[in-house]
DNA sequence: GGCAACTGGTTTCATTTGAAACTATATGTT
DNA sequence: AACATATAGTTTCAAATGAAACCAGTTGCC
């Protein structure tokens, strides 16, 4: 169950390499793929999953979307981000911020201010109304990630992380 | 890099619990939560970069949504399936599985079959067409999963699919 | 048999999305 | 200084989305 034999390291040791794509052997057995092994898939459907779960808190409690809730935290880490930066950071298009950032700015829970060096840029900061929501808002999505990670063993924890961290690593060098 | 505070069975062992909602000091820090070390956001955001991705194979080479390509996905692997089904596995509505089946329908990469016992579901087959783009494509995916898991050793992906099939269980137990 | 409740799948409609056009400012080049 | 090119952020517009209404068939109940 938690084996797989298309793993290279595992047991994959066809002389030729891959033997899915086999030219010249004439295929009558089309490939056949398992979405429950094929890693995308199962990591798309838990993120979904968890994405979903957690929205539910910030979604009904707070009224808070997606977008606005990042942006929101990422003011939390660190102040006097820009709009670009924080698209940079959550990989949300310009437009998308953009909208978040006013929907926040409507509900007076952040506040821009221009940059005097350049006037195209704005420094987003939180409003004491935003401070207020996130000192409510945090502990409870903290708390949730606790239950959903009390399953897991300190060791499994670090090494969850550690594997998508090396994950993102290849990515960004499959990206170039 | 990899540690993390908060984890209680890491270091956490503030006398009291949780030291972050500690209500009765007086807070004037507010929380800050590090985007970073929030899984649900780490994983979301690995998931997204991975089916994106991902998606210029099927998008760009075949022409195929990420809907549709799930719905062929489970059909590779399973033939019989109903709307239904497919979305019970996918978790998309109702809806949004109605549209892929009906675009690929017209592409006549797939079929459907009346179920003689109730007239309301439809079988769905793949077409001689469909598991030829299958057989092409199935294999370029795979290609892609190995590139992208070429970084891990066989244990690690292994802990991998272990620690998310934990999380799964442990989401269907909060859920409810 | 007839009526209510239900279910598989489609369609409608209002909302959300993201790509591309646009505005305003900044930078580099001649 | 004048002109082209680039960049931060907004707006527009067409396409994608999902909740709810809908249609057609089924099941359960009297």
């Amino acid at each position: 169950m938690t084996s797989r034999p298309r793993h290279p390291k595992l047991s994959d040791a066809t002389p030729g390499g891959s033997a899915s794509h086999d030219i010249g052997s004439h295929d009558d057995e089309p490939p056949r793929l398992d979405l429950g092994q094929f890693l995308p898939y199962r990591l798309n459907s838990l993120a979904d999953r968890i994405s979903q779960a957690l929205s539910r808190i910030y979604g009904e409690r707070f009224g808070i979307t997606i977008a606005e809730w990042r942006v929101l935290a990422w003011l939390s880490h660190r102040e006097e981000l820009t709009a670009k930066q924080i698209g940079e950071h959550t990989r949300m298009d310009k437009a998308k911020v953009s909208r978040a950032i006013q929907a926040l700015e409507g509900r007076t829970l952040i506040r821009r201010t221009q940059s005097a060096q350049d006037q195209r840029v704005q420094y987003l900061h939180l409003t004491q109304q935003g401070e207020a929501l996130l000192s409510e808002l945090i502990p409870q999505a903290r708390a949730w990630e606790d239950e959903l990670l009390a399953t897991l063993s300190s060791e499994e924890y670090r090494d969850l992380l550690a594997t998508m961290a090396k994950l993102e690593r290849q990515l960004t060098h499959l990206e170039r």
